[in-house]
DNA sequence: ATAAAGGCTGACGTGACGTCAGGGTCAAGC
DNA sequence: GCTTGACCCTGACGTCACGTCAGCCTTTAT
């Protein structure tokens, strides 16, 4: 059985410029047609590419992979090792700048109990402590006092540059909400905020609420009640994976987009 | 203070380069010397950079992060906020690779203990038609639940494929070849198993030999040598690319193409 | 016979820089 | 004053794994 490059194309789920790449990489072996110079790919181009797939799957380069589809057993598992303590770096990475991100939000919630002293102090702290805890030994012996130092430094500046910002957020912000709420605008800079304001705990306000919502969280719930009588005027649903703000509509019983 | 480029490179741990190229982006601003050129950065740029460090850590695009130096505060978080989902979505990918990886080797190792007849046994079972029409659907989808089947699915692949690479050179194109040799007849299908052949290592037969290429190798030289002298004949070089066979020429000392 | 569909080969674009090459500038030592 | 070496500058090309044309030829369907 005998494939044309679309067809191995759409069976591998691959785009044809990648098939004929691969080919010109020699990773895959095509028979021309004498007469047109179409490429025509056997079963075991099949089997090839399938494997070429896999390995870029793990993330190897092609260069490595060319290695692989010629490596012998041992060499190919000393490979995949390899490939997977990368990945493992890569993993604790990701990990560190999710909590980076999450301080960073976080911060705002402990916000208001807290003088700014404190916060900032608690902040400051806790990042520092977190963060020698978990990495300081590690990274001490790999690459010595001088660079945690450093880093530790950069961390505080940038907690404070943070720390800056989110004062602006704290003066302003929650008044802000509190426009949005009454005037009902929800246009651009308004759902804006109340994207915000979503990654708020449960709070009571005299015309407005908002459900709990974690910042890992990809759907939040915005209710909007009436100042006086107390009862429900607009629900919103925000999705901050795709930015999506939605009101709910009682004709439709749906939730449409908001502009 | 002002810093020139070196020191504020030096001062954040990046290159040069780096410095240059976010000035150039008008991510960074800089005086200039009139006499010379040289850039100076003050203290906000200082500042700046480090702003726009800890959202590249964060692995936002340049073109994200130069909204972000514009954007509201509000703005500020809700991309903190997607970006925490992209990058938990990465996290999840990374631990599938991980599992892959670890499925694979622990696939591989239980493999290393079978006999060579065993793995023969796996693969000769399967046709390489039963393959296709088991897997051929499943390569068509995006690995999910079932990767350690397919993964294990493609280890008896890459061995059926070695096998069979072998079984090819044993029963075919090894005699082919000898054919070749002793013929001359380099036309299209001698050709292309010399082609093949110089994707195998370096192999020692009665009256010829040939160089050892790897297959991305664009060119391929084939020495032939007489069967009893041992003594070389021709030289031949493949060029896979252009699909050109040409001939050395002893009278020219060149490579004539052959055909 | 014509049009649509599909194949081919260059060749440029992508992102965030790394890395020259070629040339000007500056401080120090002779 | 002159050389030396350490800096600085500006293009411009290289990286990687393809995506995306553009221009042209062939096959297939109507």
């Amino acid at each position: 059985m005998n494939y044309r490059t679309s067809e191995l194309a759409k069976l591998a789920g691959v785009s044809q410029r990648t098939i004929r790449f691969y080919e010109n990489e020699g990773l895959l072996v095509a028979q021309r047609d004498p007469q047109n110079q179409y490429r025509y790919f056997g079963t075991d181009q099949v089997d090839r590419l399938q494997q070429i797939l896999f390995y870029r799957q793990l993330g190897l380069p092609i260069s490595q992979v060319k290695k692989m589809m010629l490596a012998s057993d041992y060499e190919i598992v000393a490979t995949l090792q390899q490939q997977r303590s990368a990945l493992e770096q890569q993993r604790a990475q990701l990990d560190q700048m999710l909590q980076l991100i999450d301080d960073t939000i976080r911060y705002q919630k402990g916000d208001l109990e807290m003088t700014d002293e404190e916060k900032f102090q608690a902040f400051k702290e806790a990042s520092l402590q977190e963060n020698e805890e978990k990495y300081g030994e590690e990274i001490r012996e790999q690459y010595g006092e001088e660079v945690v130092e450093k880093a530790n430094h950069q961390w505080i500046s940038q907690a404070s540059n943070n720390f800056k910002r989110f004062q602006a957020i704290e003066n302003d912000l929650f008044k802000q909400l509190a426009i949005v709420a009454q005037t009902h605008d929800l246009e651009s800079d308004a759902a804006t905020a109340v994207s915000v304001m979503a990654n708020k705990e449960d709070r009571d306000a005299d015309d407005y609420t908002y459900v709990e919502s974690e910042p890992w969280d990809n759907v939040t719930e915005i209710k909007l009640y009436d100042e006086d009588s107390d009862k429900l005027v607009d629900t919103y649903r925000y999705d901050k994976k795709n930015d999506i703000l939605a009101k709910y509509d009682d004709a439709t019983s749906k939730f449409v987009e908001v502009k």
